[in-house]
DNA sequence: CCAGTATTATTGACTAGCAATAGTACAATT
DNA sequence: AATTGTACTATTGCTAGTCAATAATACTGG
């Protein structure tokens, strides 16, 4: 008897959710650009699937915000207006520092030292300069906060607006000047869990994420000024064309 | 020619929306009790439909975490646990707090106005004393604040936090030692407001939903002691399981 | 009273096909 | 030549029927 007969049983997954999976995938990935239309029958045959668990498929990733599905026309990979940016990262402002907030109050010594495990990779992939080895330390970094914070709703939350956040495919850290002022911000905020000082980690990591914002907007407006119609907003487009 | 001419052309909705709406209304009003097994021929015969339509609204509730669908078992209305019901009200504090600020900060005098009707109106409802129609006026209340907020993402999750509550079936509002209290509060919200004073709305709105979670949640003790069965947590009953 | 087996209920998924709608190309008319 | 009207095509929305896999349950034998 081999220790696999022990494993978990390798519980095929639902065709639904390996297609939500791919697709969540490939959108995040940017290989389904937003606006691009998903075509089902295209689909079904990339993937070797029917319709049904398809579609179902689609209607949890509209829930998600990641496509719009138009009636009688058809899914599309939702896109962001500058506005939507704006209200994704207003969000994830409040709800990022409150789960660091609450990682300095409720996690243990063990957690703390691995956090700043993680700040210190950080710091290290930063001088290398691999790029994604960068972005793995970050996510790492967001990982033992989110596990610390003690609130699953929160980091759901989270998981969902980052997959969006990635739709704008101009995140902060990809820009070469603002990597130093961020690396020193997370240190900051670091020092702050260290010394439990919540009030402080807290309001040290909002203005991280504004800061982040800014320069995310700052790339994204050039984007645009460049291809404006490939971000048509996915809500009330009327209210915003009017507003300029 | 009449203005009925120029409105919209009365769109038959999509099958699956209309099942969506009419499981999310069936649940919030809990003719559908947490807990309960939503068997897909069972609804099916109920609302005339086939399965697929039905499948995609399941899909897009379980998003909402308005049902949860378990392998090879099926959909069953979700219950939240005293730590989920914990969970929700936190996330709810931050974002509406965080729309009473914005409201604050961006409202016009004519919303402001609206909105210091609607506290008018939510003091005379309390006087009568008609249930209902007090939460029509907290529910407009917070519809105007929602409006005027400028973060329609904030307002749409706060949407689905709300239905989420409306599962415990134990809001502060039917607490009759907790109402005058509640109604001060807003009366301070509103006029902090009014003084645009957006810091101290932030705060007081964050405390008044602490306040209305504390009520809720010892209501829900109360009632978890009775009937403890019908609380499994919606993530890992298992450990519930064991609890006893 | 327990264990093991058989049965049943239910989901997960597929196929095939029809109706309704939106977009498009094309033709006819002014 | 431009514009309107029309037919066509592509695609979704939905239905029906079917089969396999799995989970719960009832039953039977020890």
């Amino acid at each position: 008897m081999t220790t696999n007969t022990l494993a978990a049983p390798a519980r095929p997954e639902s065709l639904r959710n390996y297609v939500e999976r791919f697709l969540r995938d490939a959108i995040a990935t940017g290989q389904f650009a937003p606006g691009a239309r998903l075509i089902e029958r295209e689909i079904c045959e990339l993937l070797n699937v029917s319709r049904p668990p398809l579609r179902e498929a689609l209607r949890a990733l509209e829930a998600e915000k990641l496509v719009q599905i138009i009636p009688h026309k058809g899914p599309v990979v939702a896109s962001m207006s500058l506005d939507d940016a704006r209200q994704v990262y207003a969000v994830r402002a409040l709800l990022e520092s409150f789960a660091i907030k609450q990682f300095t109050l409720n996690a243990d010594a063990a957690m703390v030292k691995q956090l700043g495990v993680a700040v210190k990779e950080l710091n290290v992939e930063a001088a290398t300069g691999d790029q994604n080895r960068l972005l793995a330390a970050k996510t790492r970094f967001y990982e033992i906060i989110h596990q610390g914070c003690g609130n699953r709703l929160v980091v759901d939350m989270l998981q969902g607006l980052l997959t969006r956040i990635n739709l704008l495919r101009a995140t902060s850290l990809t820009q070469p000047q603002r990597l130093a002022v961020s690396l020193d911000e997370i240190d900051k905020i670091y020092s702050a869990i260290r010394r439990r000082d919540a009030e402080k980690a807290e309001k040290l990591a909002k203005q991280h994420i504004v800061n982040a914002q800014v320069t995310a907007l700052e790339v994204l407006g050039r984007q645009l000024a460049g291809m404006p119609v490939s971000v048509l907003s996915t809500t009330t487009p009327k209210r915003y064309a009017a507003r300029i």
